[in-house]
RNA sequence: GGCCCUGUGGCGAAAUCGGCAGACGCAAGGGACUUAAAAUCCCUUUUCCCGCAAGGGGAGUGUGGGUUCAAGUCCCACCGGGGCCA
């Protein structure tokens, strides 16, 4: 770094903005900010307060707090803002700009495990230093509105949060709030209201049901369909189903438990079974954990995402990660003769009259005739029975030891594993469409928590079912044919004897797909074609070179690409094709799953058994699907099903450093929550931070017995709820780090309210459009859904992180506790800083500065000479190539550390550091402080007469960069004011008289000042005269008049290649254009004399003339 | 493997709605100032061809097609780089 020093202070220009005068200036106007409460914004109600301004509110993801201290990715997207925030407030805008910390998280919790130092202490440390670094580029956040979310003030209200939707359901038949989709939270208590009055009943399945609902469905047989009322349920049965209902409720769910570590890993932390670290034998196991029901969000988040000001990218991401597809769940019969009897009288149960199935779900209804086997998960409970009670043809001993090692499989082994493996059940079902008998399998590629745990296995057009048919020689049957195909088996079937010869039939086919493909639909009328061409044979040779020459190259093309294609897939003989036409096994035949789009084949049944006819024959998917669930619905063989790929959200972790649930169990195991007035439940110190081995999983938290085991008093649950003296034990699991990231927007509104999670018109004011949420359509403006006005962050949230936020938001929307259903309107992610790494010829890599360049692209090992290559990667201490920006200011200055990052390109795109451009940017500030100020004696150097050429640029200037803001197009911005600087040099006066006058250097300063805003200010502030700081102040005003030249030069085209340039007058008629631009010259020349067809006139871009 | 982004001088990039390709910065080369250097300022800088010169002409935005009076920008296919998910 040292080869690219900055100037230092000259002895000749005592007055010259050096490093050490940067550094000054930024200190001194750092202190003046923070003493002088500059960037405090006051909230609606308390003093100072500005009514009649417009609000803004702009949120950074905040950090997590690290050891190692900022990285040159966080002031890229933090600076953003501080130039849009700077420029808000001098266009008039109230505006809430604030910076916490994300501080719950493992990092600082292995540290603690690894040294003993509790995660608090470490964590504190480095929220001082990143709190440091950050204050050192002059960002203008509220630091009075900081807080990070291991305060006990806020996760306290985390906590709270998380009871609201321990104590809520999700009314599917209430209309939503935001009248979109159905469906809202409501209180639980809300619910036994219902039930006890009757409104609702319990359903068979533990489902709510509602009879008094107009389109209640008829009740089934046996008034099953009415469920039991409330008073008929036990104590027990009551509780049960409540549970079932809440938002926050416990399922089991399998994690990768390491008992040599006691500790719980992820997925990526374990490799074949072992863990990454310490190789110690890793076990999966099922887990009770804590879950939020998001699932009964998915088509709400998936519908209001649509109105967000959101990336099309990230939209995609979340509206793919939510998954909604449609599709029929389809009911296949079991066939009772392949189990025993044991078995079949266990499955049946009480159900002895109705018919054994497997229920399946599929997107593809449509391919169902093709459905030659079943696949179940091994953990389908028929599995179990069928183990325990073998058919005839099943292989108990095979079956229990496949089972076995599956559960040892993470699911994403499973779903990855290339070689499939499987085994036969020794049950079959039948397929309701062909009625054929067909095998169910058991294999690890179908996992239980997804859909059924059961798929129909369509091989020939589905990849991974092809797969394990081909390995286990199952039956591969097409029902689904791309046109190429039918083309081809169209001719295989009408091709005469004699154009079915080896030699003829290779051209005559090529030619019919090359018609065929080229648009014609008739596939007999291609076919007539191809025939009279034969008869007028061709006598040119198909010769690729000569095809040009002859005119022949389109057609000619497609057919040799067909023949090239004939001849990859190996055809015999046109009988062989027409021979695996007939089979229906053209898919088999080609050895790959076809999974391309096309229509319907050999997907036809008679009326039988008292069941419809039904042919899909010739019908595209579409047309098919819909066709296929009608006679499902309409036979009660199935129905239309729509599904999500959205899971819900797992939210207890094993560990230590989070949030602690504000629940306890009774020594029933039932689970009660600890009263509002209790929170917050406080994390306990732990004596040291080592985990214990376990069988069991166990949190670490759970260390902290004493605490752990408590009775219901001293754990806060309310007596009513729990008499006090009951023994409990505290839930250890803590909450992960999404929790506190989910809601923290909200709390800066108002970070101080002790008695609601933030205060109602702080809330309303900054994250909505002032007033409670309404859905009614009133223009644009007023339609948002959120919330934060512009949110700017990295995209490895895009699903995460702003997912888990939208459902929080919603929810608490729902409740009444917040006035918008969304929290972020507007969101943009700044992009990747990559930045140089350095890999020696074993590809070990070597640290940054122990390379030098020693000519122009080519690097070398200092120590030892040998030649390293460069790569561009993502900034990581694994390449060794993180720059800390502290070293950047203070050899630069903040301002150039600000502008550089701004500079580099667009914000969204990731792009290369490279030290060697810095300077181009401290030069610039240079010369902009030399423009303005005398290098001898440190005064402001102005100008008596204002240049008009210089005027008009700054009106261009200040309202480009101002437009350049407001789209965030940082890099533009600064060029733009790099010209005007360079304008203004240019035009400087005689020694010691300045370029600009007084307004003129006021306005520069106010709009240099969201960019560079040290210098700004230290300049308006020698300035004499002037009033408070320059980030104060108003956008100057731009005269529109001044942004238009009377008259410009316009490029003429002659058969579209520019040939000359003509003045015209500004808002010119076309007409006099046309005639100005046939006068010239050169435009003569270029049409030489030929006609003039047309002439094209762009008002005030170009004129084009045709010849 | 899927999804998304991206490809423009030696480098970072600009071209905002289909209308002058390369603004601005870096690097490089030349010059001024200087005993010298640094710093600063000025000039050149996509490329090829013709010309002593002024100047003129051709090509050019990853590749191949297409749409259009006009394509970096839109459409189709392909190739390379990156990110996210699996």
């Amino acid at each position: 770094m040292s080869q690219h020093a900055a100037p230092t202070q000259d002895g000749e220009f005592p007055h010259r903005y050096s490093a050490p005068m940067a550094g000054r200036i930024e200190e001194k106007w750092q202190n003046h900010w923070e003493a002088s409460g500059t960037f405090r914004q006051p909230n609606p109600g308390e003093a100072g307060f500005d009514a009649s301004r417009p609000k803004f509110y702009c949120l950074d993801m905040f950090p997590y707090p690290s050891g190692a201290g900022l990285h040159v990715g966080h002031p890229e997207g933090y600076t953003a803002t501080d130039i849009v925030c700077r420029y808000k407030k001098l266009r008039g805008f109230n505006v809430l700009h604030p910076m916490g910390w994300d501080a719950f998280g493992l990092p600082a919790e292995q540290y603690a495990i690894q040294t003993g130092v509790h995660p608090a202490t470490t964590t504190k440390k480095a929220i001082d230093n990143f709190r440091r670094q950050l204050k050192r580029f002059g960002f203008c956040y509220d630091w009075s509105r900081e807080f990070g979310t291991i305060d006990e003030g806020y996760y306290k209200w985390t906590q709270w949060i998380f009871l609201r939707l321990y104590d809520s359901w999700f009314d599917t038949d209430a209309p939503s709030p935001t009248g979109l989709s159905r469906g809202r939270a409501r209180p639980i208590s809300d619910l036994v209201a219902m039930l006890e009055s009757g409104e609702a009943r319990v359903g068979p399945s533990g489902e709510i049901v509602r009879p008094g609902l107009s389109g209640f469905a008829a009740p089934l047989e046996g008034g099953m369909g009415l469920g039991r009322a409330w008073h008929e349920l036990s104590q027990e049965g009551r509780r049960l189903f409540l549970d079932n209902q809440r938002l926050a409720y416990l399922g089991e769910q399998t994690v990768n438990w390491c008992p040599k570590l006691g500790t719980v890993l992820a997925n990526d932390e374990v490799i074949d079974g072992r863990s990454e670290r310490g190789g110690y034998p890793v076990l999966r196991k099922p887990l009770k954990q804590w879950m939020f029901r998001i699932t009964a969000y998915a088509d709400r988040l998936l519908e209001q995402l649509a109105k967000l000001d959101w990336p099309a990218s990230t939209r995609t991401q979340q509206a793919e990660w939510i998954g909604r597809s449609t599709g029929a769940q389809v009911d296949f019969d079991i066939d009772g003769h392949s189990l025993s009897p044991q078995a079949l009288s266990e499955l049946k149960g009480a159900k002895a009259d109705m018919p054994l199935t497997l229920t399946v779900y599929t997107t593809r209804p449509d391919t169902i005739f093709g459905a030659t086997f079943m696949v179940i998960a091994p953990e389908h409970p028929l599995v179990d029975h069928v183990a325990r009670h073998p058919g005839k043809e099943t292989d108990a001993g095979a079956l229990r030891a496949y089972v076995a090692r599956a559960r040892n499989t993470s699911d994403v082994d499973r779903m990855e594993s290339k070689e499939k493996t499987g085994v036969f059940s020794g049950v079959y079902a039948i397929n309701p469409l062909t009625d054929e008998k067909i095998p169910v399998w058991v294999a690890d590629y179908v996992l239980m928590g997804y859909g059924t745990g059961a798929i129909m296995a369509v091989p020939a057009h589905d990849e991974r079912d092809f797969e394990f048919a081909k390995k286990f020689d199952l039956p591969i049957v097409d029902v689904l044919y791309p046109r190429t195909a039918l083309a081809m088996k169209y001719f295989c079937d009408h091709a005469s004897e004699e154009e079915s010869a080896d030699g003829a039939w290779q051209p005559m086919l090529a030619d019919f797909m090359g018609i065929v493909t080229g648009g014609e639909t008739d596939f007999g009328a291609a076919l007539v074609t191809v025939r009279s061409r034969r008869t007028a044979p061709e006598t040119r040779p198909l010769d690729p070179a000569n095809l040009d020459a002859i005119g022949m190259k389109s057609r000619g093309a497609i057919r040799i690409t067909w023949l090239e294609a004939f001849e990859s897939m190996a055809i015999v003989s046109l009988a062989q094709l027409k021979h695996i036409f007939d089979r229906r096994a053209f898919q088999s035949w080609r050895g790959e799953a076809g999974i391309s789009p096309g229509v319907a084949v050999h997907s036809a049944r008679p009326a039988k058994d008292g069941l419809p006819a039904l042919s899909i024959d010739g019908l595209t998917s579409e047309e098919a699907i819909a066709r296929v669930i009608g006679w499902m619905e309409e036979t009660g063989v199935g129905s239309a099903e729509t599904r999500f790929k959205l899971r819900d959200w797992t939210f207890s972790r094993q560990r230590y450093w989070g949030e602690p649930f504000p629940i306890v169990f009774d020594e029933a195991g039932n689970h009660y929550p600890v009263s509002e007035k209790s929170l917050p439940v406080i994390l306990p110190p732990l004596a040291d931070y080592q985990p214990e081995e376990s069988e069991d999983p166990q949190p670490l938290l759970a260390k902290a017995r004493a605490w752990a085991n408590t009775t219901a008093f001293a754990a806060g649950v309310d007596p009513r709820v729990l008499a006090p003296e009951t023994p409990v034990r505290r839930e250890t699991n803590t909450m992960p780090g999404s929790a506190g990231s989910s809601w923290y927007c909200v709390r800066y509104c108002d970070p101080g309210s002790s008695d609601r999670l933030v205060g109602e018109e702080a809330e309303r004011y900054w994250m909505g459009a002032g007033r409670p949420f309404d859905a009614t359509p009133r223009g644009e403006a007023e339609s948002r859904l959120g919330g934060v006005d512009l949110y700017i962050g990295g995209n490895e949230h895009a699903v995460g992180h702003l997912l888990y936020s939208r459902f929080w938001h919603n929810v608490l929307f729902d409740l009444g506790y917040l006035s918008t259903p969304e929290p972020f309107q507007k969101l943009f992610h700044q992009g990747l800083i990559t930045s140089y790494a350095f890999q020696r010829a074993d590809k070990t890599i070597l640290p940054v500065d122990e390379v030098k360049e020693v000519s122009e692209g080519k690097y070398v090992e200092i120590a030892n000479g040998a030649t390293v290559t460069p790569i561009v990667t993502k900034m990581s201490k694994r390449w060794k190539n993180v720059v800390n920006p502290d070293d950047v200011i203070a050899e630069y200055g903040a301002d150039t550390f600000r502008l550089y990052e701004m500079y580099m390109g667009p914000l969204e795109a990731s792009k290369p550091w490279n030290i060697k451009d810095i300077p181009g940017l401290f030069r610039y500030l240079q010369r902009t402080w030399r423009v303005l100020v005398d290098e001898q004696t440190g005064a402001v150097r102005l100008a008596e007469r204002e240049n008009p050429a210089l005027e008009k640029l700054l009106h261009r200037t200040v309202f480009k960069v101002g437009q350049d803001i407001e789209r965030l197009a940082f890099n533009t911005a600064i060029a733009s004011l790099i010209q005007f600087t360079n304008e203004a040099m240019g035009a400087a006066g005689e020694k010691g008289a300045g370029a600009l006058t007084r307004s003129q250097a006021e306005r520069l300063c106010i709009v240099l000042s969201p960019f560079a805003p040290h210098l700004a200010e230290e300049v308006w502030s020698r300035l004499e005269g002037t009033r408070g700081c320059v980030c104060a102040q108003s956008w100057p005003a731009v005269d529109e008049r001044l942004l238009v030249d009377d008259s410009f030069e316009m490029p003429v085209q002659v058969q579209g290649k520019i040939r000359a340039r003509i003045m015209v007058p500004t808002g010119a008629q076309p007409k006099s254009v046309e005639e100005l631009a046939l006068a010239d010259e050169g435009v003569q020349k270029a049409i030489g004399g030929k006609p003039v067809k047309k002439i094209i006139v762009v008002p005030g871009k170009m004129v084009n003339v045709v010849v």
